[in-house]
DNA sequence: TTCGGCGGGTAACGCGCGTTACTAAGTAAG
DNA sequence: CTTACTTAGTAACGCGCGTTACCCGCCGAA
């Protein structure tokens, strides 16, 4: 096939990297010593001399462990799977991020495998099993499961060969712990911004409520609002599809029912998609932002909060901090902490940009 | 530690997997044949009973083979290594799409690395000279090394023992092969578009003149231009930020600048952020896109582009393609193609929106 | 002198599997 | 009845490394 004179040297001959014994022979001692030596061995007792020929040898050999061999003797690979959905639909990838983050401080790899639960009856229906078994070939120490939006989920058998956390998704079937966003206290918080800024009639332009996302944010709402002795008039709750589309509409509902003195001053939104859109609809109608209206959001997607004008106020999802929580859990799991199916919440931080 | 009863089985005591000499022993035969069988050897000669009988075997026990051990035994590990600081900055995450699609297709694994080039000096400083180092010690079998935006890089020493193809960036040392989007293309592509659409005087809101993007882009609507007989009008070109801001202003500078009827009817913008920005010049000015001005983006970053209203006209950026691409480069590469430094240029596909 | 302990190592087994001999029985040709 | 060739398999080595059991020489104590 390869007619040129090009090398390629990787391919041509697959040159038997520098091993231990390699190292040992250069150095004059056995392979144990080495090993001993590189994996510094506290009860081994290795002269301080020898100790540097051999460290000498390996730089100057340029000797590189074979992590495969290693997990094959040590019976401890020193990964953790990742299978999601996210790597199909990328919408939160940070949760990549910040597993990755964690598992890179912890000397541990992960393993991305794609699932593609959105449409698990689709023409991938049987990606996710596949993905978890190859992922259990490659002889991983734990499973996370991570999802794009907040649900119920249901996962494959073989999961439970191994330590699995769940991220930003719960066992529809009670098993598995997972850790997810607190999108009650998300929603109080966003609330008591907009009450602290002085807003008492305040429009709520929702989800399908029929998510956890709704729910929790429509009862965090609620008790922001009882705890300043309001109560969540029903009238201003539209809902809508979550696009800029459904957000324009809905916006235009809420502001166009009232005469001017009875309209409210501050809308949450409960994604960011959705304030887009009613920024379009506040706009058009010739009011400020956050003058005559403030608007907060929920799920800090950069790309939108932080390039509308104004800047959107929302309130973020903690991504990153379930990617790395949920790889300190599956640290723990794995070390033999026992299993139980409990959900950690995360805090969504409020991010003040300039909406409200 | 562990004072629940709880179980933990995977932790408590990592139970020994069944192994391919537990299949040969319910099976009664030979190792060897499980192996053949498993690895279906085209030259071995293994009856259709046995055969079966041992496939039985493997369904009854559950056996699932161990990819480690049949790495190290057959010097071939099936893992390409991805270092890419999208992990870090998420904004070209469709690459790890393509990537990872592609590699499954081939039954090849992924192995993500975070890298960081944006802050090489910063405190990250020797991450990703980690990262492949990482990487290399997992005996992966070539390397892909992508960047968030278009540019010029300089890659670790070490990538060089093994096949490396980069994606969306080149190697600034010019040893390596890479995949970049064909920048000039896609300007001429969208200018192409504009005229099509009747438009003869077009505002560009340009990026820093500096990077291959504003190079490439500029270049290809010089072309189009050209092609339909019309010259760029230097005055109409405004650089700015790449943000929503700097294409309100560069908007607003080209907006205010003529008397209505030398005002440009089309802007191209090249990036969808910018565009953003000039959606709300426009819109401030009373005018309809895309009846007073039509406007024509670049990058196609879904959040933005689908959601602005009207939904932006734009050129994509081809992600996902060139991982794909890169997984088959890399595959021929390490199949023993010569290796040059060869760029492959991706088309950049017009989305048709609704902003022309 | 003998015994035990200690510092400084090493021989050798096994991890789970690919692969290359090699064997043993059956069959066909000479 | 040999010889040769196929069919159906197996024994055994090696991949690179962790780990356990053991060994050897030396020194101080009994």
């Amino acid at each position: 096939m390869a007619k040129s004179t090009t090398p390629n040297k990787a391919a041509a001959v697959r040159q038997r990297g520098v091993t231990m014994n390699d190292v040992a022979k250069h150095a004059g001692v056995s392979r144990t010593a080495v090993s001993f030596v590189l994996s510094n061995r506290e009860n081994a007792s290795i002269s301080e001399e020898t100790r540097t020929r051999i460290n000498d040898a390996v730089q100057a050999l340029g000797y590189r462990p074979n992590a495969g061999a290693r997990a094959l003797a040590s019976q401890r690979s020193d990964w953790y799977g990742l299978v999601t959905e996210i790597v199909t639909a990328p919408f939160a990838v940070d949760i990549i991020k910040g597993a990755q983050d964690q598992a890179w401080l912890d000397h541990r790899f992960l393993l991305i495998a794609p699932s593609d639960q959105a449409d698990a009856v689709g023409p991938n229906q049987g990606l996710e099993d596949a993905a978890v078994e190859k992922l259990l070939e490659q002889r991983v120490e734990g499973l996370l499961y991570a999802a794009t939006f907040h649900r119920g989920v249901h996962v494959p058998e073989s999961v439970h060969e191994v330590p699995t956390v769940l991220i930003n998704c719960f066992d529809a079937d009670g098993k598995l712990p997972s850790i997810v966003p607190d999108e009650r206290a998300g929603g109080r918080v966003a609330v008591e911004r907009l009450l602290q800024a002085g807003h008492s009639r305040i429009g709520v332009i929702n989800l399908d409520p029929r998510i956890p996302a709704a729910v929790g944010r429509l009862e965090g709402a609620r008790e922001a609002l009882a705890g300043a002795g309001l109560e969540l008039d029903p009238e201003l709750v539209v809902s809508g599809y979550a696009t800029a589309d459904g957000g324009y509409e809905a916006a235009c509902q809420i502001l166009d029912r009232y005469p001017k003195d009875q309209r409210p001053t501050a809308l949450f939104c409960l994604n960011d998609r959705m304030a887009m859109g009613a920024y379009d609809a506040i706009k058009e109608r010739g009011l400020t932002i956050p003058g005559d209206i403030a608007v907060i959001g929920f799920d800090n997607q950069e790309l939108i909060a932080a390039y509308l004008r104004p800047k959107l106020t929302t309130v973020a999802l903690p991504f990153e901090k379930m990617g790395a929580l949920g790889v300190q859990t599956l640290a723990a799991l794995t070390a033999g902490q026992p299993i139980t199916a409990d959900q950690q919440l995360v805090d969504c931080p409020l991010l003040e940009r300039s909406s409200v």
